[in-house]
RNA sequence: GGAGAGAUGGCCGAGUGGUCGAAGGCGCACGCCUGGAAAGUGUGUAUAUGCCAAAAGCGUAUCAUGGGUUCGAAUCCCAUUCUCUCCGCCA
């Protein structure tokens, strides 16, 4: 991991001695033990690592004082000298000069050893990831995830029944060699009913969310690399996401990137909370690794659409605000009828900046696959920290807010799952819901 | 892509070397005034970090970013980034 940081050409913006690191630092200062043992959750050993950033975080503190002590005395001496000026005694303040020369030589060593140790805990900082949530399960793969809630009825279906893929190609609505040839692998195109079925689901998606209270956002497909450190996708998913060279702008993989980073670097009021913002946009995944039955079809692409809710919450209220979540995409696959699962993700399987998460499958049934369709999680203050976004408490004091996000949803293997579960010896079968965003019932 | 202008606090906007963290205005908060409101009026209103158990207080840093000149920089110099205007190109 560490190697990776160092390999990255981003390492020189990433680790300045101005980068918010993840964590907060008094917060590890006063709870090394506790952050130890939940990070152990996720399988990782950080008691070494805290134990070196207290320790530099002392050293750095000292520097600090050093340096301040030393600029307070040339501060204090350039007024003097100011006045010595003003009323015609060169002399005295030429002999006050040698003096701020002197500390000047002082406060530029002081001044370097503050920045490399201030460097040098950002560094070790930077590799630390959010701390789970007391109730997050043991665990180091997704078999150890906890399945805390299933719901609708398996299909029962009909003789002929094949994957989407199949159907995909039959109703011709998706065509993936088309795709192949156009751009590559993971690239489909949609076509006829598939192509207004990606339009009706999205529409769908977004009207569902406005009603939730969400506010309607079309961000840029596009971020830069602050934005992708904010919420924390740099430096740890680095090679997932697709970069313009020229440009240094990185491809989106979830809305979340921007709307999040909309609050980078505010401070919000208390009143506004819950702040909900919600948009669609295409998502870019390089999905460098993935292979076999996972990238069949729909199953895993390199650009997709998705519907991303994301709020903002007082700390006290996150969690309220998680299971609110949580139900409304619930809501969501119920009214598209498709049987689905909940998971609490176990600490193996949760991602770098999350505290907890939720993920969504719904069965598919061609395929006999469960598949992810939505991970809905809180990250407290984790993105809030690196992005520098806060409010005013009842106090006025300025405190970290948390950041919440979900899938809401991810289309392919929605649509993978509406085509396999609802197909008849007809044609596919929509659900009702979706009628009036379609203007079709089944697919022929 | 070519030429020019610019970047100051939540916003507008002054400030070309000496208590400038920064005038003034707007906004916001609290108070007075009012039957209530408006108007008027008074006070307050950045962030980070260090010392301190903490509050108070004090120190330090921050006028796009990074360097430099100087006893002293928002102010002078250099580099970078970004924004705007005009021209060209273009949906």
């Amino acid at each position: 991991m560490l190697n990776q940081i160092k390999n990255n050409p981003h390492f020189p913006y990433l680790c300045t001695s101005k980068t918010n690191p993840m964590l907060e630092l008094n917060y590890i200062r006063e709870n090394a033990a506790e952050v130890a043992a939940r990070l152990a959750i996720k399988n990782i050993d950080a008691a070494a690592s805290l134990q070196k950033i207290i320790d530099i975080d002392a050293r750095r503190r000292e520097a600090q004082k050093q340096l301040d002590d030393n600029l307070a005395e040339s501060n204090a001496i350039a007024r003097q000298v100011g006045d010595l000026f003003k009323s015609g005694k060169a002399a005295e303040a030429g002999e006050l000069k040698a003096r701020t020369a002197e500390l000047k030589i002082l406060a530029k060593d002081l001044a370097e050893s503050l920045d490399n140790l201030t460097v040098e805990q950002n560094n070790l900082l930077v590799l630390l990831p959010n701390v789970p949530h007391p109730s997050v399960p043991k665990g180091k793969t997704p078999e150890d995830n906890e399945i805390v809630h299933s719901e609708g009825e398996m299909p029962k279906l009909y003789e002929g029944a094949v994957p989407h893929w199949d159907l995909a190609s039959k109703y011709d609505i998706i065509d993936f060699e088309l795709g192949n040839k156009v751009t590559g692998a993971g690239f489909p195109f949609y076509k006829g009913q598939g192509a207004r079925l990606q339009r009706a689901l999205i529409n769908f998606f977004l009207d569902n969310a406005v009603e939730a209270g969400y506010r309607e956002i079309q961000p840029p497909l596009v971020v830069n690399e602050a934005s992708g450190y904010g919420t924390g996708q740099l430096p740890d998913k680095d090679g997932q996401m697709y970069f313009c060279e020229v440009d240094k702008l990185y491809l989106i993989p979830t809305a979340e990137v921007p709307i999040t980073n909309i609050y980078r670097d505010v401070i919000v009021k208390a009143a506004d909370f819950p702040i909900k913002n919600a948009a669609y946009s295409n998502c870019f995944r390089r999905e460098a690794g993935s292979y076999g039955k996972d990238v069949r079809g729909l199953n895993r692409l390199h650009q997709f659409d998705k519907v991303e809710i994301v709020q903002i919450q007082h700390p006290d209220n996150s969690y309220q605000t998680l299971e609110e979540m949580r139900e409304y995409v619930a809501g969501l696959l119920r009214k598209l009828e498709l049987p689905f699962r909940v998971l609490k993700l176990c600490g193996g399987d949760m991602s770098f900046t999350s505290s907890l998460t939720y993920d969504f499958e719904v069965y598919s049934a061609a395929q006999q696959r469960w598949l992810e369709v939505s991970s809905v999680s809180n990250f407290e203050s984790f993105q809030a920290n690196r992005m520098k976004l806060r409010f005013k408490d009842e106090s006025g004091k300025t405190r970290l807010c948390h950041t919440l996000n979900g899938s809401a949803l991810a289309l392919p293997r929605i649509v993978a799952s509406l085509l396999e579960n609802n197909q008849t010896a007809d044609g596919i079968r929509m659900p009702a819901a979706l009628v009036k965003y379609t203007g079709f019932e089944m697919i022929k």
